[in-house]
DNA sequence: CCGGAAACTTGATCCGGATCAAGTCACGGA
DNA sequence: TCCGTGACTTGATCCGGATCAAGTTTCCGG
């Protein structure tokens, strides 16, 4: 591990507020590793041998079922993810694989069940974590529930665009067709619908975002705190396709 | 309180394994009351001031947006939920509305919050009921995303008769109208679809269903255990339909 | 036992989104 | 720089499921 890795995962919600001894047993077990752009890190269904903390890179969260795949979440540094596996010691129920060249921590998950037992502090940090990932996949099963697909494309170029900064234009974090999965719909549809999107305020130049009329992307959207947050809690759950930073 | 009660409580998975004067401090400052059928307990966004405990009746959990509404669980004895919203001392995600009459203990969010600070015991048991649900809700958003509505229908049945020991009939625990909505979709369409379904080995009398080809019914529904289970945990973590004991 | 409301079914039609099929474009590797 | 692969777009068509509109059944309350 790198000399600048240890504080920043010790700065991790997840990991602050525990003991230094605790800690650094939790480290002693853990080691980093490179992986290249496309590697599965994981199938679902595999046993949840370890706890991962994306230091560098993008990884992808998805979910296959009988020949059909489509994208849960999208991590990036510095966050963990599959914790609720490892604390159940049950499979993981998503796969996982880079976007790109990535650096990840593996912690044996046998040391975080070990650990959370004896450090009421950390006890506390990972119920803080778990709890604001339940509450990110139920915003999220809202969405799909309660949205068309252009409702939820309209309420995701918002939201991106207020988590950067109420900026007008940005870039995706991520590619269409992978959004699209995200967002439970096809590339094609994807397409078409942010065609006609510019009808509400919002086009489309590449990757680029540019919002031309916020009032209008917001009437279609219906922003709501209950399901696109804010919750400060989700960007470090795991279950959101990450937020980006504004042009210029 | 009634004098059977607390024991009840106590041996849930959640409060079994606190020390006794934690569970008596919470139990103190909760109270139990009966609701008529029908009626609203608590309404998205509210502020989330108690844990719930279902001892008898059924509770639904339901969101909106925008004039729709949707079902994303029932929750009957003995279950507890909305534990994440009370332990971030954040807004309700869901509403809740009894199904039919219930009684439910009432704990004080601040004293759950207060209680898993000082009792690890009692933090780990929160810890592995959130992970439950968290992996409840993820199941239940990969079937929205992978299966159409004839493969979540089919799973559903195939999953209750399971659960009630591979029965080959059953009631159904719930109206139909609220099992569209929990599988996200119209009752015209439920309707429609379980009578297609009489082809795929699965037949209904009103609220009864009858399985008559297991095999063709598995072929359709193809059930798999990281989308519908087993997951012990899911039972206690209020984001399932409940599930039924078998005919005669 | 009756009346009415709500759940459920059935039918007709509509529409959102999927699928299939070509393209075109952009990027990364040789 | 060129090439090839994969992302993206665009078009045509299809289909699952929603919607609208009547019935019909069930069940609860008077």
């Amino acid at each position: 591990m790198r000399p600048h890795e240890l504080p920043e995962i010790r700065h991790l919600p997840l990991f602050r507020d525990m003991m230094q001894v605790h800690f650094e047993t939790l480290m002693l077990g853990a080691y980093a590793q490179s992986f290249p752009a496309g590697l599965e890190l994981m199938r679902q269904g595999d046993p949840a041998d370890f706890l991962h903390v994306v230091m560098e890179g993008q990884v992808e969260l998805f979910s296959q079922w009988g020949g059909r795949e489509c994208t849960m979440a999208v991590v990036r540094p510095v966050g963990t993810f599959i914790l609720a596996a490892c604390i159940k010691d049950a499979p993981y129920l998503m796969s996982a694989r880079t976007l790109e060249r990535s650096r990840i921590i593996l912690v044996p998950s046998s040391d975080v069940r070990a650990v959370f037992r004896r450090d009421p502090d950390f006890a506390v940090s990972v119920i803080q974590e778990l709890a604001g990932a339940y509450r990110s996949v139920v915003r999220h099963a809202k969405g799909l529930k309660l949205r068309t697909s252009r409702e939820r494309i309209a309420s995701y170029l918002l939201r991106q665009s207020v988590l950067a900064g109420n900026v007008a234009s940005y870039h995706l974090p991520v590619e269409k067709r992978l959004l699209a999965s995200y967002l439970g719909m096809t590339p094609e549809n994807l397409s078409r619908a942010l065609k006609t999107l510019e009808a509400d305020g919002v086009k489309l130049d590449g990757m680029r975002v540019i919002i031309t009329d916020r009032a209008s992307l917001a009437a279609l959207a219906q922003p709501d705190s209950l399901i696109d947050g804010p919750d400060p809690d989700a960007l470090h759950a795991g279950v959101n396709l990450p937020p980006v930073s504004g042009d210029r």
